[in-house]
DNA sequence: CTGTTAGCGCTTTCAA
DNA sequence: TTGAAAGCGCTAACAG
């Protein structure tokens, strides 16, 4: 009998629904002989608790909302991976919802979450204001968000330090020896990410270096961007021999057209990126990177939620700083002068 | 008011909670006026539709389940974003779940899917037998399996030609001339893909070529098999021109060894792929592979389902098979003799 | 130690 | 054209 209902369990176990319902969620005592028919009852029957049932009953959805710009990216992937596989441990089941960094796509699926009453939501958002999120906080939805300013809501918010990220990679570059280095600049000054290039410059006063306007050019922060920041930086004719990508996608689109062009990397040109994206590991040469925590982001902002939405955390915004660090592979190597 | 109820709607709307309903779901003529005044209440309450308690009622939760190996994988993380996508165009919001390719999770999943009573559920299973899906389809859950015989269930089934897979791939070296082909063989017998290897040999015999065990290595299906299959090809001491590998992945493994070994690809080797994973476009050189759709398929598998769950397909399997087709890119050349 | 029962928020039948 | 009310399956307060 499929669908069988905790009334089809009580009958068959001659016990009332109450105690079939408390065996089944063991939370309150009942006489092993009782609790021995209900089971079987249970095992004969197939029986399956109604999670929605349950879920009106007791206000608990037992699921969170993940709201990503796109799962198809890598980056992305990877920390959808990190969720669902903290979510699956802790017992609860994940909405993946890609924004396509469209406000209005976020906007639908934060109603939709709403509706579905999940308990928790995480969020990778590029285009929302954060004042968006405050009904979400105000309905007692746990809250977590990466990479933004919180505001005073009471929510948990994952970041990275975005001038570490510029500085550690640029001084990577300056301590091998290089006195000419270029800059590939995020798409928009608004983005979290721009403080990266803040990074890159205090790296370069720090060693009394300067980069000149043309060798940083702006990409879309992907490798179509990356191409074409190369190619500008070549027809500025300055001199340079590494470059501070400010992110990998944008360092790999600057690989190929500089490999087009003659140059060998690393020994005419080294490049760092940002992100140890997968694909990173894989480029001829593999580039060296300042890696941000992915799918132990994901795992990390899981635990945090849950002690939100257990009760064992109850109220105060909490700031957390991801670790980021320096992975030294192929594509960055000492200065040849 | 957050969390208003269709009590408060009908009670400052001064109408019925069935009224309030039949606004919300248009689901009968309501006069004017008093859809107007349900309107406003909606807005100024700030009302949001229960969806819980609207499914306990329906039956319908508007939710399906996607189980994929590992969403971390770029393959499958295009897949889940054409589901995602389509999925969310249809009105349902898809609950992520990665298996790990391990049979005891893949059935958690099945159970925690029943339990919240989704309206369909896609499968990319790697462990289970078909038969551990009957209970799904006969609780009336909406089916979808992808590259696996649907036996007699009633289910969608998407498939690919993995014959053709390994016949096209492997004409292609043959039409550029080369006759000593080498095979990557999948990890193992059992897998739906290692019909690939079929196709291979079917495009050899058709060209009166051979190849000799010892150039057919099996890997593990990743980038580390791929690696250890060139080298067992090197081993071998046998000459070879080109490779067929089963995907992408011991393609570019292959690729990577081959080089370091002091091979230029394609000059001394050609190599052809699977898959069309994202990572073929940026090897150097940009990997020939044979592409399967991603997207296109979850987009493809939503469709399906939502023609079921909404009552448009009644009953009876259907087989849908994907088309693939070849990539020429960067891997393969002319054989040199 | 166990059972009865109200009610979570909604849809929909039945009656008017 | 509208409303009253039953009931989806479950939990938990209350009563015994």
């Amino acid at each position: 009998m499929l669908n069988a209902t905790i009334k089809d369990i009580a009958r068959k176990a001659n016990v009332s629904t109450a105690t079939v319902s408390y065996v089944i969620n063991k939370s309150r005592y009942v006489s092993p002989e009782r609790t021995d028919r209900v089971q079987k009852a249970i095992a004969e029957l197939g029986y399956r608790p109604h999670a929605t049932a349950r879920s009106l009953r007791s206000k608990r959805s037992c699921t969170i909302g993940l709201i990503v710009p796109d799962n198809a990216n890598p980056f992305f992937a990877d920390i959808a991976r990190g969720v669902e596989d903290a979510g699956f441990e802790a017992g609860y089941t994940v909405i993946l919802c890609n924004s396509n960094a469209m406000l209005e796509r976020e906007l639908d699926y934060i109603d939709v979450l709403l509706s579905k009453r999940v308990d928790g939501i995480i969020f990778f958002s590029t285009s929302m204001e954060i004042e968006q999120v405050r009904p979400v906080v105000e309905m007692g939805i746990a809250t977590a968000i990466f990479y933004r300013d919180p505001g005073n809501l009471d929510v948990d918010a994952f970041r990275i330090d975005n001038r570490k990220v510029g500085y550690l990679g640029t001084r990577h570059l300056i301590e091998l020896g290089h006195k000419n280095i270029a800059c590939i600049r995020p798409a928009s000054m608004g983005l979290p990410s721009y403080r990266r290039v803040e990074g890159f410059q205090l790296a370069l006063d720090e060693a009394s270096l300067d980069c000149p306007l043309p060798l940083m050019p702006q990409g879309n922060n992907r490798i179509s961007g990356g191409v074409r920041a190369a190619e500008q930086l070549l027809d500025s004719n300055l001199p340079f021999t590494a470059i501070f990508a400010a992110n990998d996608a944008m360092a790999i689109g600057a690989m190929r057209t500089l490999r087009d062009h003659g140059y060998q990397i690393p020994r005419d040109v080294s490049i760092v990126g940002v992100d140890d994206i997968t694909l990173a590991k894989y480029t001829e040469p593999p580039l060296t990177t300042v890696a941000q925590p992915k799918a132990d982001a994901g795992r990390l902002a899981v635990q945090y939620l849950v002690e939100r939405m257990e009760g064992r955390y109850l109220s105060g915004p909490r700031e957390i700083e991801l670790e980021i660090n320096l992975i030294v592979r192929g594509s960055t190597t000492k200065a040849s002068n």
